[in-house]
RNA sequence: GCUCGGGUAGCUCAGUUGGUAGAGCAGAGGACUGAAAAUCCUCGUGUCGGCGGUUCAAUCCCGUCCCCGAGCA
């Protein structure tokens, strides 16, 4: 039976969405739950733009800076914490409400997952390994003699899915075009979505990155990521690649001066954004759209509280 | 003032033993099923510094001028 509310406010980065789910859960008794790939570590709560202590203060946030710099979570890892901490909402009787701008985490929130059993961390390696030593276009050669419907649908070069392919082959036996087939499946099939989306316009959100940029570093990203860096983590670890993180740390290491670490940092900012805009234009419906940023606008506010409501 | 380098796409540069040129970055659009703030795909006419000359043909050779850098005076 569907009839769990969950609310979901998506957006790219800066556009507000942070504080419009903190308004919407203060209005209807709601939990914020994050569905951000950054705001999920610790370390880096400057340079994520996680919400601030004041914040938090006001109304529960949950799934915010819960692991640590060094772990590589993955979309399955976040799932299983975002079902345990919604399961727990509902039973509060309060009102989830999941924002992020990762869209492939809200999209298999929503839509649901393939079955694919989390593969083991020794395939991993071996199929790392084999990326070192052979490169991308081989490997995605050898998939095509395993999974060809995959191989044409990837690029030679995408490291990232030819790598899962493979992964997923040598750890089940069966292609991922095999378990794409079968029928998804979702955390939560009691759940009713309801869904806004912040799209704003593209000038007015790369003028909200720079000004959000400048700020971070005014707030103390410099040193955050001084401290993360000193920890000497494997540069591949998703918390090490957050935006600015790998800026910051070139002007840190004294390879940079900090105008240009900065520059830099807006710069890939406004090149996500750009992505998050892409993705949630195609890939993600929303029973509101809200196609400015949010600022405290009344009337978006109550435009989504009585969305939520109905 | 002289010598040597350079002046080629918005930026950094490659290249053409003479047949009007190409990469990376930036920019625009797009994809996206377990690292997703990741990963990937598509899109390149620009007086090849100006003006002359040689040549069937010059961005490439020659002359001259302008600009930038280094060195010598």
């Amino acid at each position: 039976m569907k009839n769990k509310p969950v609310v979901v406010i998506a957006g790219p980065t800066a556009s507000g969405k942070s504080r419009l789910a903190l308004e919407t859960a203060k209005a209807i008794d709601g939990v914020v739950v994050n569905a951000d790939s950054m705001q999920v570590y610790k370390g880096i709560p400057v340079i994520s733009a996680c919400p601030t202590a004041a914040e938090k203060a006001e109304v529960p946030h949950v799934l915010y800076e819960m692991w640590d710099a060094s772990f590589n979570g993955s979309v399955a890892d976040w799932l299983g914490e975002a079902e345990t901490a919604i399961r727990r909402i509902w039973d509060d009787g309060r009102i989830p409400v999941v924002t992020g701008g990762t869209g492939l985490y809200l999209d298999n929130l929503i839509n649901g997952t393939s079955p694919i059993p989390e593969t083991k961390g020794e395939v991993r390696e071996k199929v790392a390994q084999m990326l070192g030593e052979e490169g991308v276009n081989r490997l995605h050669a050898r998939l095509a003699q395993i999974d060809r419907e995959a191989a044409e649908r990837l690029s030679p070069n995408d490291t990232t899915r030819v790598r899962r392919a493979l992964e997923v082959f040598f750890d089940t036996g069966k292609t991922l075009s095999e378990w794409h087939r079968m029928p998804m499946i979702r955390k939560l099939p009691e759940a009713v979505f309801e869904t806004v989306k912040i799209m704003p316009n593209a000038s007015e959100l790369d003028e909200r990155c720079f000004r959000r940029f400048d700020m971070m570093v005014e707030e103390g990203a410099v040193e955050e990521v001084r401290t993360l860096m000193q920890r000497r983590l494997n540069p591949k670890l998703p918390a090490m690649r957050a935006l600015g993180v790998p800026e910051l740390g070139e002007y840190v290491a004294g390879r940079c001066t900090l105008e240009e670490a900065v520059r830099l940092g807006k710069l890939h900012t406004r090149q996500y954004a750009k992505r998050q805009r892409t993705w949630f234009n195609h890939r993600f419906e929303a029973w509101i759209t809200v196609e400015a940023c949010y600022n405290g606008q009344k009337e978006i506010l109550e435009n989504v509280i009585k969305g939520v409501k109905k």
